[in-house]
DNA sequence: CCAAAAGTGTTACCTATACACCCATGA
DNA sequence: TCATGGGTGTATAGGTAACACTTTTGG
């Protein structure tokens, strides 16, 4: 199963085991309160060690795949869903993360739209919990899950990473409410508002949201790019 | 030396080669102009691929450090410094970033303060370059150099990181040319001087730097601390 | 006294914020 | 018509940038 060596240093010289995680956030109701919540999903763990637990998705690295396609393949398998934002975390190398051998875990997080229907595509061995109330999770997966969130919360307040969460067409008091969900504090709507309109990325349609109860709001539509990673570095493997 | 996998399945299955590297940044006075610019050392390959050209220092991940220790390690054998400012900046995993075999780099940026003695630690083995003037560099370097230097400045804008360049005294106009040499900009030495003040974080000391040529500025000290990563997670591993 | 950097004062402008107000629609 | 969220107007405060000005030293 393992290669051997034939002898200690080359053991010792050995690379740590290499894997891949992924933070997948989505935004759904909240079943109280009907306003937008933070989602991710979980996998119950079928092995030791931490047997049992809920785990963030991942596995072992393998030699085929760049690490974002191999995180992107990770997500596509737990959400059946394609990512709207994908970025790299946090590389993660401590000595006693796992109790058994050395790994290291490179970790995405990642935005994805919520369609009912792969929101549904719970199972035995996968669930979705709310962001903020995980539970405790096997190995460092609670602190990763924490910097996750601190990451998104960075990104949110100056960036134009909300619009991920949405379709192609959006009202603004929609983009509000990401905020609102992310960031846990309320938001004035006019000043938010100025704010968008300001920005030349957003544009607005002629087409109105119709059906709901009162005035109908105005749909607009995000004109930028904005991959997972700093500006001139467009796909950094 | 390389273990002997018994199918194809198998060594599918294996864990690419995990290395990590450092870009390390320091402050030195320019040769023409005087004022004070940004360099880093590049070690040169004594085997192949690459063997002859200049790359980050780095080498292969032990079973028996973690990542920090690893490249603090790393660091310290480079530049004979201890590390005053030490960061994670990105793990690098493309299929083909090395043309023999897969390698996943996790890269660190860090930042110290040059010593007269350790910058003159060059030999036929390492040298000190300018950070904008490097040259072709080994694998995919040059790319991960631009990238530590956008990461820089994109820290110093706004952050506290520049006194990580300095002593433990220093004048407010080092700190301006601090950021002078890494934004490429020149500053309004009043009202950068006024912004620094605000900072809580910046402590008047009651004494002065004589021996200049003009009236003898104040001298500061830094009071922050701001470990290597997001607030609330003091050691990320 | 002069040059030059240290350090202070003043003003214009821009943006975040608070909040009053009008508009359009479903019920 | 009324309730409610969509959308506009406006006054205020705080921060940034530009730049004139005073202070203090070495030569």
């Amino acid at each position: 199963m393992f290669p051997t060596y034939a002898n200690v240093s080359e053991r010792m010289a050995a690379p740590p085991a290499l894997a891949i995680s992924t933070v997948i956030f989505a935004l759904r109701p909240s079943a109280v309160s009907g306003r937008p919540t933070l989602w991710l999903p979980l996998v119950k763990r079928i092995r030791e060690p931490f047997e049992g637990m809920w785990a963030l998705p991942g596995g072992p690295m393998t030699q085929a795949e760049s690490l974002q396609d191999a995180a992107a393949r990770n997500l596509r398998e737990t959400t059946g869903l394609a990512p709207a934002y994908l970025e790299q975390l946090y590389a993660f190398g401590g000595l006693h993360r796992s109790p058994s051998e050395r790994v290291v875990s490179i970790v995405y997080w990642a935005l994805v739209q919520p369609t009912e229907a792969a929101m549904a595509q719970e199972s035995a061995n996968v669930k979705w919990v709310r962001a903020d109330a995980t539970g405790p999770l096997a190995f460092d997966h609670n602190e990763i899950v924490e910097y996750a969130l601190w990451r998104l919360r960075n990104k949110m307040t100056y960036g134009s990473i909300a619009y991920h969460f949405l379709g192609e067409k959006f009202t603004l008091a929609a983009v509000r409410e990401v905020y609102e969900a992310v960031l846990n504090r309320s938001v004035d709507p006019a000043n938010f508002r100025r704010q968008l309109m300001t920005a030349p990325q957003i544009e607005a349609t002629d087409e109105y949201l119709q059906g709901g109860k009162h005035r109908p709001p105005r749909l607009y539509r995000y004109t930028g790019v904005e991959a997972g990673g700093p500006p001139g570095f467009h796909q950094l493997s």
